[in-house]
DNA sequence: AGAACATATCGCCTAAAACGAATATATGCG
DNA sequence: CGCATATATTCGTTTTAGGCGATATGTTCT
């Protein structure tokens, strides 16, 4: 039962692929439902329930139930040099064309929400702790 | 033969195993030869060397020849988000306390090399650019 | 309770990683 | 040249990752 501590090689391996790495542009500096995530990148449920289970067991992510929804956000490792290296990381993403044009499509998506079908009822995201929702600055 | 393009998710995964970023840790500031890897970490040759290769291929160490030895350093990658991630990486293990005990276990080495018979006559360490050798401030 | 929906997990499969042991390559020496 | 040294690569094997489709779980609505 005992929570495992941090480890390291598996907090690099979490960052080491391209899927996993869009999510986490994606999710940002919000909470946001796994609806959104299928429906942005584009790939089937399974696939990115599975890297966000694997974001989650290195401590990368956390997740909170509301409903039949789950929301998603960046959690900062406890341990101090891991919390850099990843806001680093989130920095070079936002720098990133590909990243830059995901994020844009999450805030088109957020916007006008009649062209996607899939995200009739599902709750926007909001910013993490705020009360506002979908950040438009992609 | 064109040279690859930089491999982010290479690079992440090059980082997401131990003996890799104990390697990283040693070369750190310093342009060192392979054997004294192998004697540090007490590890065998092929698997240092293959270790090494891996980094080499995702860019963050280069290698020079010196008659029978090679030496390594580390190679800042191109990509500036990179570069900032690999220099926040370094910094956290050096303030990890395995990784200054293989530090500390590399002065000592370079110190008192009666100790060390597999090192007769290796060229020591020496700080990248520089003519000094062999890093005391472990 | 049963249907509908959101999300998670399971099998199965292929590909890549990592290891030890053996072998190959490169350099220097006598 | 032939041997020793330093490092790299290959082989065979076991482990792990990642994809897909199917299915299981949890929640809401009726």
């Amino acid at each position: 039962m005992a929570k495992k501590e941090f480890n390291v090689e598996r907090f690099f391996q979490a960052l080491g692929d391209n899927t996993r790495l869009r999510l986490l542009n994606l999710v940002g500096e919000q909470e946001i439902c796994v609806c959104y995530l299928v429906e942005i990148l584009g790939q089937s449920q399974p696939k990115i329930s599975r890297h966000l289970a694997y974001l989650r067991r290195a401590g990368i992510v956390a997740a909170r139930r509301e409903g039949k929804w789950m929301h998603y956000r960046i959690a900062m490792p406890p341990d101090i040099g891991a919390a850099q290296v990843l806001r680093q990381t989130l920095a070079w993403m936002r720098e990133d064309r590909k990243m830059q044009a995901d994020r844009a499509r999450l805030s088109k998506a957020c916007s006008s929400p009649k062209k996607f079908a899939a995200l009739k009822g599902a709750p926007a995201p909001m910013p993490v702790g705020s009360s506002g929702g979908c950040e438009a600055r992609a």
